[in-house]
RNA sequence: GGGCAGGUGGCGGAACCGGAAUACGCGUACGGCUUAGAACCGUAUCCCGAAAGGGUUGUGGGUUCAAAUCCCACCCUGCCCACCA
């Protein structure tokens, strides 16, 4: 009979949260070691949860109870990062208000992770939306403005149409918007950012010292983007004042530089005004190159366009020679000086535009890089492709920038006090599209004075962007034990920072690599600097689950209708099933396809064990050698995320298991199914049966809680009294190192590297004695043909190779 | 164009510190059980071949007694970045 896991999983789960165990939750200074498992936590989405979110909540739902089982003290909490586009764009779209739609959504996010058996410390719930969550948003964003590190400034954005606001660089992907696929306009606005790019070294090198996967350091090296090169001055005939300074990596090739490049928006083109013949040419082509987005940009293939600033010539430092002056789209005013020197000899793209325009290509001598910045009279410079990021969202759900604007006194900090500055409630919370966030519409919330003259001001009403929240959430985890506010300026705090932090496991998608990760880090930074934090990073140790595409190979999406929801697989398989399936697919951090028919494989497995638990079950001693094998197995897998093949271990120790059945009567009535009483307590078998459980059960956790149970170990009826006595609180099992090893293994005799024969040998055989029974046997014989091996390659525990 | 990851049965994958390729699971076939089906249990299942035997880890080459694993070249797929000077 299959188990009705329907019943067995909601009791459990039932009985786990009224039990509330004192050791499912994490101990602020407990005397065990400390392991901090934390998961980029979900926007809640109206959609709810699909299969894919789970993965790595499975995952680090069984590394956490295996390390409770191992006897750590262990912090594994779970919230809501409920702030930001996702949440408002559905509720504009189903006409509620965000404020509602997020506790809705919460509240079906939170039901859908139960459902699935995790083991969260529920007590330490965040919600990034809620006021005395983001009062401390807040208050970082004050000590940032404090140290300068938040500014305003008129500044080139990325504005997406379709939302309505301005992104960061981070939340552009190839020139559309990352969140809706939109085009994405180049503009100029009066922008909040935060100064990202100071702490760009740090950010570089201390990715080092991190145990992350290396494909994501890259990203972020990448995207950091540090290039060291010189800063070069270029003299102007006729000289109008003023000079063009480039950059360069290459200054050694300084002598082919045959042309200057300015970027369209370079503000020096306005002083040369004057002294341009062809003025109306140039202007011209630089709005027009002013009005593409990135997106044609992009689709124009790369197609050289430029104009020639007549009238104006370029002097090289190095060898004296007038050379000309273009403006060109394909030099970018926000990296380096906005303007570069061409070597067309030396420089790809610089080659193709001087062949279309047929600018002169020179050869040249390579010379000393040093020597030549020095003689030209340059400067050493290290650029990055960082950017500052651009922190204002003209949007309504986000927490407001808390800055108040006084006509007098400039931008004005909030005063610590009137923390936090509330989100009104509003009637239009639709974004205006003018620049302007809804916000500015509540007059009675804008309008206020200013806390430093007293005069009349008004409030900042930009909010801050979807990563806000998320950029010290893991600290909120720390500072909110049993529902205690968030407090992280006293010593309270700081002595829980000093006992959890860093985070020791985090898990969630590659998506983030740039964005989530590097804004964090970037916080974190700030915090240690300012001494809130005591560690230089927040996550020591980073995985990606991969992700799971939908059964037609595609990726999971609302509009092609591949979603797997996880509800209707509960519903029919139950959670165990789902879980161990996840898990079993493919390694953690694959991409992978959803097969709606594998998954009976894992439940068929599920209900095995169940059967072997309804049946007493004689298991032959023989047994114990792949039960210690599984033992290490299982265990070390689960520290590499290998869940995979841990899955399997435990799949061939059950074939196994079965195999040894001595009792012919439990045997029969194992392969049947069928009623059976019979249960025997203190045999051999159960013992290892048992074992087999606790190694499952951070994988299967009802079922194994069920069977245990129903093996005597004291059901909860009757808690809370000293009955309790949950698998989950067990010891993992170890093993007996001398029962791992093989006593005898399969010999293979190969000839020249073929295989032509096999035979058993005790692990210990010597290579003598190997030889002596492989030259004897008949296959061997036959298959020398009487020839004589010139060499013997004997390798212990493996085989024999003879080479004629 | 640059960087990174990866190509193994009908499918997901295992082995990858060089040592039996295809563990484990799905699917499929046949048999059992059943009034029948589902479920369950058993057996088989990389390819060619009746067998002996031979072949097989994207393609081609190399190193080695021995290569899925190491080296070189090429092809393909996925992800990230992309006119960053």
């Amino acid at each position: 009979m299959p188990y009705d896991h329907k019943k067995i999983e909601k009791k459990w789960q039932k009985e786990w949260a009224k039990n509330n165990f004192a050791e499912w939750h994490a101990e602020d200074f407990g005397a065990k070691q400390k392991k901090y498992v934390l998961d980029m936590f979900p926007y809640p989405s109206g959609e709810g949860l699909h299969v894919g979110h789970l993965v790595g909540y499975v995952g680090s739902d069984i590394a956490s109870r295996y390390f409770r089982m191992n006897g750590f003290n262990v912090l594994h909490p779970m919230g809501w990062d409920a702030f930001g586009l996702p949440a408002e764009n559905y509720a504009i779209k189903n006409k509620i208000h965000p404020r509602i739609a997020v506790e809705k959504n919460i509240k079906n996010f939170k039901k859908q992770l139960n459902s699935v058996g995790f083991s969260y410390d529920w007590s330490r719930e965040i919600n990034t939306t809620d006021p005395d969550y983001y009062k401390w948003t807040q208050w970082i964003f004050l000590q940032l403005f404090k140290s300068g590190l938040a500014y305003e400034a008129d500044l080139p954005v990325n504005w997406c149409v379709s939302c309505k606001t301005v992104l960061a660089n981070e939340e552009v992907k190839d020139g559309a918007c990352d969140r809706c696929g939109s085009a994405v306009l180049q503009k100029n606005m009066r922008q909040w950012a935060l100064k990202i790019t100071a702490y760009a070294d740090r950010l570089l090198e201390d990715l080092d010292g991190l145990d992350w996967p290396e494909p994501i350091k890259e990203m972020q090296r990448n995207w950091i983007g540090k290039s060291e090169g010189a800063e070069i001055e270029f003299k102007i005939n006729p000289p109008v004042g003023g000079v063009i300074k480039v950059f360069t990596t290459r200054p050694d090739t300084l002598f082919g530089a045959t042309y200057v490049v300015l970027a369209p928006e370079n503000p020096l083109i306005q002083n040369l005004e004057s002294r341009i013949q062809n003025l109306e040419e140039v202007e011209k082509y630089i709005t027009q190159s002013k009005k593409k987005t990135q997106l044609q940009r992009q689709k124009e293939e790369k197609e050289k366009t430029g104009v020639e600033l007549k009238g104006i010539k370029a002097i090289n430092p190095a060898n004296g020679e007038e050379i000309p002056v273009w403006v060109a789209d394909y030099v970018l005013m926000s990296y380096g000086t906005g303007a570069i020197m061409a070597v067309p000899k030396h420089d790809e793209r610089d080659r193709e535009f001087a062949e279309k325009f047929k600018l002169p290509i020179v050869d040249m001598p390579l010379v000393n890089k040093d020597e030549i910045v020095k003689k030209v009279g340059g400067k050493k410079q290290t650029q990055y492709r960082l950017r500052d990021w651009i922190f204002s969202r003209q949007r309504y759900w986000g927490e407001p920038i808390p800055i108040i604007k006084c006509p007098k006194c400039g931008n004005v900090a909030v005063p610590e006090n009137d923390l936090p500055v509330k989100l009104p409630e509003v009637k239009n919370y639709k974004p205006t599209g003018t620049g302007e966030s809804p916000l500015a519409a509540v007059s009675e919330w804008v309008n206020v004075n200013c806390p430093q003259c007293g005069g009349k001001a008004k409030r900042e009403t930009n909010t801050m962007p979807q990563w806000a929240g998320s950029c010290w959430y893991y600290l909120a985890y720390v500072t909110k034990a049993r529902n205690s506010k968030f407090e992280i300026r006293d010593s309270d705090f700081k002595r829980r920072a000093r006992f959890w932090l860093p985070v020791d496991l985090y898990i969630g998608g590659v998506e983030h690599a740039v964005l989530h990760l590097l804004y964090a880090r970037f916080w974190h930074k700030f915090l240690y600097d300012i001494g809130v934090a005591h560690t230089k990073e927040p996550f020591q140790k980073l995985l990606n689950q991969g992700l799971v595409l939908g059964p037609d190979g595609q990726k999971m999406s609302k509009s092609r209708g591949n979603v797997i929801s996880p509800n209707e697989t509960i519903e029919k398989f139950g959670a165990d099933a789902l879980r161990m399936y996840e898990m079993f697919m493919s390694p953690f951090g694959d991409q992978k396809p959803w097969d709606p028919k594998s998954i009976v494989g894992l439940r068929r497995f599920l209900d095995r064990v169940w059967k072997f638990g309804q049946h007493f079950a004689d298991i032959d001693s023989r047994v114990a050698r792949a039960l210690n094998q599984t033992i290490k197995k299982v265990g070390e897998d689960i520290e590499e995320f290998h869940f995979n093949t841990a899955i399997s271990a435990l799949m061939i120790l059950l074939n196994e298991m079965e195999k040894r059945i001595t009792h012919p009567l439990a045997s029969l009535e194992l392969r049947r199914s069928g009623p059976t009483p019979s249960q025997r307590e203190g045999e051999n078998g159960e013992g290892d049966f048992v074992i087999f459980l606790k190694l499952l059960a951070p994988f299967a956790p009802h079922l194994t809680e069920e069977i245990w149970s129903k093996l005597g170990n004291k059901s909860a009826q009757g808690r809370p009294a000293s009955g309790w006595k949950s698998i989950h609180l067990e010891s993992w099992p170890e093993y007996d190192p001398k029962l791992v090893e093989e006593e005898a293994f399969q010999l293979i005799v190969q000839i020249n590297g073929k295989v032509r024969d096999k035979f058993e040998a005790p692990v210990n055989i010597s290579q003598s004695e190997a030889e002596r029974l492989t030259l004897a046997r008949e296959k061997v014989k036959l298959a020398l043909e009487n020839r004589k091996p010139r060499k013997v390659v004997w390798v212990p525990k493996r085989l024999i190779n003879l080479v004629v």
